[in-house]
DNA sequence: GACCAGGCACATC
DNA sequence: GATGTGCATGGT
């Protein structure tokens, strides 16, 4: 990051946003999910779509008793598709989710969790990624939130703020956004993963395109280069 | 009816 | 490496 700023300083301003957004919104509690295969599935879903319409999708697969590694490999793919339709792109996230399940299912995982988490993070990442419809930030979502790995998740959220904040330059690559949280923060899965949470809700309720900026948590507390 | 939502792969320059 | 495009439902 190019700065003009000391690290201490950025450091605090990390936190203090932080502090701002929790104080405001509480804790989180991420992710919406009742097990971590149910977290993946929802990363999978989720991607630039709204998260009720995700709800639906995986409704649809828990009324049909049907939200498991087994019972989603071997459903055929039009049935898939279907099944996930109200979480848009419905064809495409079958085919994402057939390879996750793939990939998921096979040697040296075998559908377990536990030897996901075994598999050391950067490397679980990389393979994560060869996954066909897994690119950076589903790959970091899934390490976070459903293996509780402390790695910083970017989303368009994070950056928009990032950037409004003055904090970011607007074309930063995801990988040096993603350096910038995890060199500045205590590196604990547990921050990394209400932070996030905390910014996505700010973005859904004030940082949008168009800004909401008077209301904002953060406009008090005169970090907001908008303000 | 326009715009947006917790991306990604692929083509092209 | 940067930029453009297809994918698609459902809410505001």
């Amino acid at each position: 990051m190019p700065g003009k700023k000391s690290p201490d300083k950025i450091r605090a301003d990390l936190l203090q946003i932080y502090q701002a957004l929790l104080d405001h919104f509480g804790h989180r509690h991420w992710w919406p999910g009742e097990t971590p295969f149910e977290v993946m599935i929802g990363a999978i879903l989720t991607q630039s779509t709204n998260w009720k319409n995700v709800e639906r999708a995986i409704a649809n697969l828990k009324n049909r008793d049907l939200l498991s590694p087994g019972k989603m490999a071997e459903l055929d793919l039009a049935a898939l598709a279907s099944l996930v339709r109200p979480s848009g792109y419905f064809n495409q996230k079958a085919l994402k989710l057939k390879a996750f399940l793939k990939f998921f299912l096979a040697p040296p995982i075998s559908g377990s969790i536990k030897k996901m988490k075994r598999i050391p993070s950067p490397l679980m990442r990389q393979r994560l990624l060869s996954v066909k419809g897994i690119g950076p930030e589903t790959a970091d979502s899934i390490l976070l939130y459903a293996l509780d790995q402390p790695v910083f998740v970017i989303d368009a959220y994070t950056r928009r703020i990032f950037t409004r904040l003055g904090l970011a330059p607007e074309k930063i690559s995801y990988q040096d956004l993603r350096n910038f949280f995890e060199q500045n923060l205590p590196r604990r899965a547990a921050l990394y993963n209400d932070y996030h949470a905390q910014l996505v809700e700010l973005g859904k309720n004030y940082c949008r395109k168009k800004p909401l900026c008077a209301a904002c948590p953060l406009a008090s507390s005169e970090l907001c280069a908008r303000l």
